[in-house]
RNA sequence: GUGGUUGUAGCUCAGUUGGUUAGAGCACUAGUUUGUGGCACUAGGGGUCGCGGGUUCAAAUCCCGUCUUCCACCCCA
């Protein structure tokens, strides 16, 4: 054989018993998001990098697929091989892929201010792609499943997000564990610690703690210039037990200078409330070590863990006050959620979840012996695909065998055998795949007879 | 970006201290069976051993580079 085909470095081809997979959950996740009143849109592929850049940090930047300029990208560049990438980067290359779909939502918003009804709830299906390297639940390009509610800061949407997560994996038998924070708590930790300028790295680094020991963390902490009395205070905040409520206590009295803790305390006192009311049925908590690495999260965060799988976030989250304003149109909050279609398949995988049935594979099957036998046939499967019955004729008139085998493989239940007897007595024979009988019955009795065997 | 790991038929993998013409199972095609799938038997097709270079009389096997796979770190869905 010659060269074989191949596809680039972390990304995957998906045949169609992997695509019923796939679709069932896009398909749950979906209907969701409907339930809840959000409403789709798309964007391109392709982003100017001028909106990517920036967004979500060094390490972000870092891991954005870069498209080289169309034409000749190197015209009116002076000695172009004297530049090293950085510089040169940004002379061929002005578009990017998306890496999130929040983002490009965030300049979606911004360019159709004037079109949009607020508070504008949209969800948003698509693949995105970041140039990491490849490993378990971690791929180049792999769809996110977003819902946001942009242009209002009620906490009611925090706690919709979370009841809309209860929902999705309640649909998808997954048993999960919702985490949440806050970033003004943290910023108030930070605060209270004496490194207030220090949040991301402080959050970078207890964000590790689930992986790893506290002394690891500690060590990244002193790494990063944080003092050890700093990292001293620290300790109990981290180590912090007790009911959602015995921590917002515990916490008033420790950020009791810091009108941002405040303000995050009582911002998660009342998402934990309406939580309550909402009588969500999937184990939620006040995780003060959860950061999320995303730089533009201000107030509530989320994350999503499946309890029975080893495997990273299936789904997170968290409100950004100002993501449009670096768009040019200030003090528009909002909040959203992403589930990561991939990683649930891997969970689902994992734990066999996936139902056995499904609406997307054939019923029935005609056999076919001949142009004369095709064209009797040819009405009976108009009307079973009019009855909503997935049907398909084998197209040509092969061996018996060879049509047989082709039922089997592809798990079709029922086939239908027609030759000159069947037609010479107006007849057809239905054969059941699985038990392996067969009956002749009039033609025009097919459907019911085939509704009624269906159902059992 | 750092460290490790993997690559032989469509798939899963054997292949000895370098040594004739590189094997098996599954899958595929045909037949045993001209109107009956799964099971069995028979026969057949299919490989520049990831790619490039080096060592050697001789390389799937040893060395170097490169791409790819999977895993961990960084970071993240």
């Amino acid at each position: 054989m010659a060269q074989k085909p191949s596809i680039p470095k972390g990304t995957r081809d998906f045949g169609p018993e992997v695509m019923v997979k796939r679709n069932y959950i896009f398909d749950t996740i979906k209907s969701v998001f409907k339930l809840y009143g959000y409403q789709p849109i798309e964007t391109p592929t392709m982003e100017n990098l001028s909106t990517l850049l920036g967004k979500y940090g060094d390490e972000g930047d870092k891991l954005l697929f870069r498209v080289l300029n169309s034409g000749n990208f190197l015209a009116g560049i002076d000695q172009p091989e004297a530049l090293d990438a950085v510089r040169l980067s940004p002379m061929i290359s002005e578009k990017g892929l998306r890496y999130d779909l929040t983002v490009p939502f965030a300049r979606y918003v911004v360019q159709y201010r004037n079109e949009i009804v607020f508070p504008f709830k949209r969800y948003q299906i698509q693949p995105v792609w970041r140039a990491d390297r490849p490993q378990k639940g971690r791929y180049r390009e792999f769809y996110q499943c977003d819902a946001d509610v942009i242009g209002s800061e009620s906490l009611l949407n925090e706690a919709e997000l979370v009841q809309l997560v209860d929902d999705v994996f309640k649909r998808l038998n997954i048993s999960t564990i919702v985490k949440i924070n806050n970033r003004k708590i943290l910023a108030g930790i930070a605060e209270y610690i004496g490194h207030p300028d220090s949040l991301i790295p402080i959050t970078i680094a207890i964000d590790k703690l689930d992986k790893t020991s506290i002394e690891a963390v500690n060590a990244e902490l002193l790494g990063q210039g944080i003092s050890q009395q700093a990292v001293d205070l620290l300790q109990p905040v981290l180590f912090m037990k007790g009911t959602a409520d015995e921590k917002f206590n515990l916490l008033a009295g420790l950020l009791q200078n810091s009108e941002t803790g405040l303000k995050g305390i009582s911002e998660m006192r009342l998402l934990f409330d309406y939580l309550k009311a909402m009588d969500i049925e999937l184990t939620y908590e006040l995780d003060l070590t959860l950061a999320r690495g995303l730089n533009y999260y201000t107030g509530a965060i989320f994350e999503v863990k499946a309890r029975d799988a080893q495997m990273g976030s299936i789904c997170g989250g968290g409100r950004y006050d100002d993501l449009t304003g670096i768009f040019g149109m200030p003090d528009v909050s909002g909040v959203g959620i992403s589930f990561g279609a991939d990683r649930i398949y891997d969970v689902m995988t994992e734990l066999s979840l996936f139902p056995e049935t499904s609406s997307e594979s054939t019923a029935v099957l005609f056999t076919n012996f001949g142009d004369r036998e095709a064209k009797y046939c040819l009405p009976m499967l108009k009307s079973l695909r009019e009855s909503g019955i997935n049907a398909e004729i084998f197209p040509e008139a092969a061996k018996m065998k060879k049509q047989m085998k082709y039922a089997d493989q592809k798990h079709i239940p029922v086939v239908i055998i027609v030759g000159e007897e069947e037609i010479a007595n107006n007849q057809l024979t239905i054969k059941w795949m699985q038990k392996s009988e067969q009956e002749t019955i009039p033609k025009q009795e097919l459907i019911q007879h085939l509704s009624l065997s269906l159902e059992n």
